[in-house]
DNA sequence: TTCCGACAGTGGGGTCGCAAT
DNA sequence: ATTGCGACCCCACTATCGGAA
């Protein structure tokens, strides 16, 4: 199959709006694919590339090469390129990786190339990726999608499945049961605004304490322990403290979902950036580890002796839970009878925000655990900060926002009457608001890169965030944690705008 | 007819590790 | 030794489609 192609029908993917033609292209593409272009042409039109992450960004991409005249790449072509290419990125060279990159631009149509650029760059913005592809090669091999679905899910890969489906028909679905050694997508939580709405929609429930720290998923067959993360990276060597405590445990074939999350000598949770970085390590993992100690925190179980216990309700997992790993190791939790009882689940957040933990999930009791999907019956709940922000500057939007003033930088007041950059923001507005800032900050430019609009700084807005981090990056040596916008405040001034000062007395765990 | 679940898009900050400087 | 870049952790929110109610 030609390069060309797959650029023809990501473009007519892009095109239409309408989900179901969408799917109905891809069908169509799938069905006329070579059973050797399969596993490349189904992850391309997912906007992934099989090979995963290859070490070239932004930086290598932006370099203009002239666009062949003719198609003349096959898919195989650009495939075979891109391993190379991968292969070069694990022993060195960046200038090896820029010339293999501009050998494949200058063999590109320019139609090809702007399929490749986005691609490469993880942003194909086609409005199809994995969830749309995987309903394709539903409709494509004449299966049920619900069945596509659960076989992604199981074997964490669309591209795995699409190759049994479309070599041996909807009976290769039967291969991909739950194996303990093969991570599956884990469940995902939505997000409620307090106990009390979480409770009223789940009815009996139990609240757990939500941990910030790193989702796991740990297997374990004998002797033999994995753990991978929420994408499914293997990361069982970074972590030897997951190895031995998941030997300890009374069974021994099984998959556990949770936490890992480290604990000061208090017995207090370190800051996310602390575990996030201790996970992060990978070369000196022994002195990491003695720095800063990690410990899995489970909540759920997926298999115990080779039972696959995805269909069970929660409770019933839960109970099997229970039985394989002690109190200290699985998240504390309490029941919740329902929407009369909503007095307990407050007071438990009230104090898990006390032990320092950043809010908690409640779970319907009857719900199986839906692999891979943000299903409505986890809701997290967590505290919500606000500030009112002065804006410094804004920078132009990509893809739909092009055209209109998108991402935010916000400022503190000092006492000196100056500010100091807190952080950014694209998230919260809806198109008025972006139409409106767009046309109210142009008003208030003071000058431009071409990218970034510098403003008077007088227009204040209201923030949300969920916490205060340390930064290195901005002046007052902290930043918010997701800051999004709730609404422009008109009727104040910038000099009625928060200040550092107050900002950090409301945190006085962050020390800049 | 209206409501709501699922999806994609739009990017945020931090940290680590590696290659280039 | 320092810097720049890419990968991968964490994540909120809005717009839209299309099936469910």
């Amino acid at each position: 199959m030609l390069l060309a192609r797959l650029a023809q029908v990501s473009q007519e993917v892009a095109a239409t709006s309408a989900r179901s033609k969408k799917i109905a292209l891809l069908a169509e593409l799938f069905r006329e694919a070579e059973p050797d272009d399969v596993p490349i042409a189904i992850p391309y039109l997912a906007g992934r590339l099989p090979q995963g992450r290859l070490g070239v960004g932004w930086k290598v991409l932006s370099r203009p090469v002239p666009p062949a005249a003719e198609p003349s790449l096959t898919v195989a072509a650009v495939d075979a390129l891109l391993t190379e290419l991968g292969k070069v990125s694990g022993t060195g060279s960046q200038a090896e990786r820029a010339r293999l990159v501009g050998e494949l631009m200058g063999a590109a149509t320019e139609p090809e190339q702007r399929f490749l650029l986005g691609l490469l760059s993880g942003e194909v913005r086609q409005g199809a990726l994995d969830a749309v592809a995987t309903e394709g090669l539903a409709q494509a091999t004449q299966t049920p999608s619900a069945d596509v679905r659960r076989a992604v899910m199981l074997a964490g890969s669309l591209q795995t499945v699409a190759e049994a489906l479309l070599a041996d028909g909807p009976e290769a679905l039967d291969r991909f049961r739950l194996t303990v050694g093969r991570p599956v997508l884990p469940m995902l939580a939505h997000s409620a605004t307090s106990v009390a709405e979480a409770v009223g929609k789940l009815g009996a429930c139990a609240v757990e304490e939500k941990l910030d720290g790193i989702r796991v998923q740990v297997h374990r067959d004998g002797d033999t322990v994995h753990v991978y993360t929420r994408t499914l990276d293997d990361i069982t060597d970074r972590l030897p403290e997951l190895t031995a405590a998941a030997r300890e445990l009374r069974g021994d074939r099984f998959i556990l979902d949770g936490e890992v999350i480290s604990f000061d000598a208090a017995g207090r949770p370190r800051s996310f950036q602390e575990t996030a970085g201790r996970v992060g390590s990978r070369v000196d993992v022994a002195t990491a580890a003695e720095q800063v100690p990690v410990s899995p925190v489970f909540f759920d179980a997926l298999s115990v002796d080779g039972h696959d216990l995805l269909d069970l309700p929660f409770a019933q997992r839960h109970t099997e839970l229970a039985r394989l790993v002690p109190e200290p190791m699985r998240v504390r939790r309490t029941l919740v009878s329902g929407p009369d009882d909503v007095g307990a689940a407050e007071s438990f957040l009230a104090e898990t925000l006390e032990r320092g933990h950043e809010g908690v999930v409640v779970k319907s009791l009857d719900a199986p655990y839906s692999a891979g999907r943000r299903g409505a019956s986890w809701l997290k709940v967590k505290p919500v900060h606000t500030l009112d922000l002065v804006v410094l500057a804004a920078e132009w939007g990509h893809g739909r926002r092009t055209g209109k003033l998108s991402n935010l930088h916000l400022g503190a007041r000092r006492e000196d009457g100056s500010y100091a950059m807190l952080g950014k923001t694209f998230k919260g507005m809806t198109d008025a608001m972006l139409t409106w800032q767009t046309e109210r900050l142009q008003a208030l430019a003071t000058g431009t890169d071409g990218y970034v609009v510098t403003v008077r700084p007088e227009l204040v807005v209201e923030i949300a965030y969920d916490g205060l981090q340390r930064s290195t990056r901005y002046p007052a040596g902290v930043t918010l944690r997701f800051a999004r916008v709730v609404r422009y405040r008109e009727d104040k001034r910038p000099e009625e705008a928060d200040t550092v000062e107050t900002l950090l007395a409301a945190h006085p765990e962050v020390k800049p």
